[in-house]
DNA sequence: AGCGTTTGTAAAGGTTATGTAAAGAGCCTT
DNA sequence: AAGGCTCTTTACATAACCTTTACAAACGCT
């Protein structure tokens, strides 16, 4: 488990740091928002520490920075005192508020809760090796695609759309979900690159024999893999 | 969006209740553990609000109680004052603690948080979301409404106005619940869209077999969707 | 019946979501 | 540095569809 804490106060982090360390998490520190959104970009964590009131980038500014890209968990700070309006930053994308001074016991309960959730195996889904629809096969293992037995090129995120919509094949998925489960991060206003791989999707997949389309639109919704 | 909330003080739930049932959530109620664990078995929640000190099993134990079986998001409830160890509950698989009286805003707030998540994949299981009223179909998964098993082509506010009302079927569903449920807005004078969306509901519905009407106009109240 | 109000609905209007080509931006590999 | 992939953004066309308008019909009240 990856922690990244972003807190100007260096006694809370190192006090923090070593907590957590001893719970067998490993734990990075910085000590203001454009730290922590550039640390990120570069490594990988399972869960980000935000204070709220920091120099350089504040934490809601960075938050609201870190999610054009990425869905991380966000757990935020607040001092005592502070008296920021929490449903703000549960609405920018953080999934927990806990305030200073806080239990460092607690802080790690909440840490357990949350990536509880979020690391999940999707294993269960894909457990079998192979699955089809129609003439569809995808071969999870392989990530090898084929048409009526003959094998199309798709590029990775293509594949893992192919695999999402495939995984509910005629039930919706929507475009939330394709944002977050497939490309990892939050669905953006003007954000049309779902748009794209769908529509490169159906390019490569080809006309069904029967006529009917293979990725239904439904509007204002999502996308449906006709059965 | 399912949710159901467990907890003794009637007036308080019945107050979320309706602030939930504003954005959109469909709420159940009930008044001890015991109620709650037999509901949850029975039915397809998304979340379940626990308030901790219940009368016949308390919020403790029907946590644990409900893990046996059950990965349900929880958010629990602590009165003022309440000096209960939370992380006790978070290591017992709560989600969140929210101690009360709670801002309806912000346990909004956090229950998005939280669902945001956790998404559960739709299984083959969970179709059979299915309600049907005579000839018609209507599957909430797939959003696929069928008349005589042939299928119509709804557009989504549509399929949300059959839906509300299918799901009162006999009964009056008023135009202020359209307005406010289904479009999301309060009805204002000379609005005439719901009128619209019936009527053109109505068109791609059809005839009946029995030659009743399908949707009853109720003068100054509302749409009724006969049995 | 007469009158004001509410509802039905066709058609027009306006807004938003989507499809897709093409350009841009990153990132490897050479 | 150049070229090739791939993903994203831009830009524009178009389709979908929600709302408004306008008038007709139905209703309920006196």
């Amino acid at each position: 488990m990856n922690i990244i804490i972003a807190d100007d106060d260096i006694e809370l982090c190192n006090l923090l740091k070593q907590y957590l360390e001893n719970e067998n998490m490993s734990v990075d520190i910085c000590h203001n928002g454009q730290d922590a959104v550039e640390k990120i970009s570069q490594n990988e964590y399972n869960l980000l520490i935000l204070d709220v009131m920091m120099p350089v980038l504040n934490g809601f500014d960075a938050l609201s920075n870190l999610r054009k890209s990425s869905d991380l968990p966000v757990i935020m700070l607040t001092a005592k005192g502070e008296k920021i309006d929490r449903i703000v930053g549960l609405e920018m994308g953080a999934d927990d508020y806990v305030a200073k001074p806080c239990d460092p016991r607690e802080l790690v309960a909440r840490i357990r809760a949350i990536t509880r959730r979020t690391h999940k195996p999707i294993t269960s889904a894909v457990n079998n090796e192979e699955t089809s629809l129609g003439d569809i096969q995808l071969s999870h293992s392989t990530r090898v695609v084929k048409v009526s037995n003959k094998v199309i090129e798709l590029t990775s995120t293509e594949f893992d759309f192919l695999e999402r919509l495939l995984s509910n094949a005629g039930n919706i998925v929507t475009r939330e979900q394709l944002s977050r489960e497939v490309l990892g991060k939050r669905l953006q206003a003007f954000d049309r690159s779902i748009d794209m791989h769908i529509s490169n999707l159906r390019k490569k997949l080809g006309e069904r024999q029967d006529g009917l389309e293979r990725i239904k639109t439904i509007r204002g919704n999502g996308y449906q893999l006709l059965k």
